[in-house]
DNA sequence: GACGCTATGCGCGTTTTCGTTCGCCGGGCA
DNA sequence: TGCCCGGCGAACGAAAACGCGCATAGCGTC
């Protein structure tokens, strides 16, 4: 197992157990506890964990993780659940919003060859891979540009949400739970993407499994709002029948 | 297998499972492990991967986007230009705006690393290019994206620039003469960058030899509002100095 | 057939990673 | 107090991965 892969799945595994052993950690993955330290050491340089004797704990925010540990992350789950969210919706002519997120950007991508679609969004990795399609028509909102999630929030993007209107917003979330609502890292990125749920008749949420039951810093609705949550079969299963209970449809891709 | 069939595959895996061992590609393609690497390494030069010791993980933003209109055309000359619109520019904090096109991208590029810049766009290639620069601060303005240009126009455009005030706008044209000003080919974005240069103390414009003294369909400013004119040595030495005389400094690169 | 270009494989020196070993520190125990 | 012991940090060496230069082979053009 190579390094990146080892750090993703330490900070997986610190992230859900909120405390990590050392030597547990060399004995799974098969490397000397003097590797587990230094990896240990990296990751507290970058603020992603804090160490302790024998072993580490979670920060208190979850934190957005760098690109080159972030990688591998419940990818396919991402996968499964985008090409499970893109058969929910309807055919023919559709106004859609995308908010940013790696689950929408693969569902951007699956969209990329329909026509009469109109695709919202304020996320810059998903326009860059919807400006080549000449079937589609793509409107950005504008706004400050967030380097860790590609999104374009603030003001700019709020007025410009604010004069559109759109069928069905496709939202990815940080964290979904009954109690919660929505809620993800940033709350500027909050704040823009409540104001892009009230412009659409219908909130669909994209989340892997390991969303599901999660609460962040920041709120964006409340789990009323959200019309279908499509998520994989790893959610646990109270808290989607929790969510179930408060009101959305619940998808297992 | 071709070259561009092994990237092709490469990028497919990566994307569908986030992370891939360098020497599991290199037996399952039969193939030297330097094969591996460098095409890992030109994928990383398109940010459509982030290498790894042992590997490559997923990124989720594709940012290099395919050049859409007269791509290799000049390009020297463009590049030449750029690089001596970079020289004009003051040192220390400064807001920019940069509308779209070839000249405008590569400039954008030798300012990727700057320091205390603001960069104010509707050219998505350009956002794409900067958004990952955490050193500068982007806005862009949202708008329906043109594909031929990947610019974002209309009243959406409109409505995020007049918020907005800029120290010096550098204008990418179709054409520049003294009696016809600034000029596109397109009137959608001749209003666009209009109100981008409304909202700029200074213009600048970028063109390469064969823009001067030419005329197109729709018009942008007249050429009093430009404050300098950046080209080189190709451009028709009658034109230049018809705009000189016009109002606006004229710097041959 | 000669040529130029690109892709590929190989060799070599360099860098990164990882295991091992050593000494240090602090706590528990006789 | 003296001793042991687990965890920590630092240093060294081996192995793997890397970057670079060079030679070769395939391919299209003239």
């Amino acid at each position: 197992m190579r390094r990146s892969d080892r750090m993703t799945a330490i900070l997986d595994r610190v992230s859900r157990l909120g405390t990590i052993d050392a030597g547990v950690l060399a004995e799974e993955f098969a490397v000397s506890a003097a590797t587990i330290r230094r990896d240990l050491q990296v990751l507290e340089e970058q603020r992603l964990l804090a160490r302790t004797h024998g072993g580490a704990v979670a920060v208190d925010v979850a934190y957005e993780l760098p690109v080159r540990y972030r990688g591998g992350q419940n990818r396919e789950a991402k996968a499964l659940v985008a090409r499970r969210a893109a058969t929910l919706l309807p055919h023919g002519p559709l106004t859609l919003g995308l908010t940013g997120g790696t689950t929408t950007l693969i569902l951007a991508r699956l969209l990329a060859e329909r026509v009469d679609l109109t695709v919202v969004t304020n996320a810059l990795n998903i326009a860059a891979e919807l400006a080549l399609r000449p079937r589609l028509k793509l409107i950005m909102t504008g706004g400050v540009s967030r380097t860790q999630s590609y999104e374009l929030v603030g003001p700019i993007a709020d007025q410009a949400l604010a004069g559109l209107n759109m069928e069905i917003a496709v939202v990815g979330v940080d964290g979904i739970s009954a109690r919660g609502g929505l809620t993800t890292h940033d709350e500027i990125e909050a704040h823009t993407n409540a104001a892009m749920i009230r412009r659409a008749d219908r909130v669909m949420v994209v989340a892997d499994g390991s969303k599901v039951g999660r609460t962040c810093l920041a709120g964006i609705c409340a789990i009323g709002d959200v019309a279908v949550l499509v998520t994989d079969a790893s959610a646990d299963p109270g808290h989607v029948e929790a969510i179930r209970r408060a009101g959305p449809e619940v998808v297992i891709a």
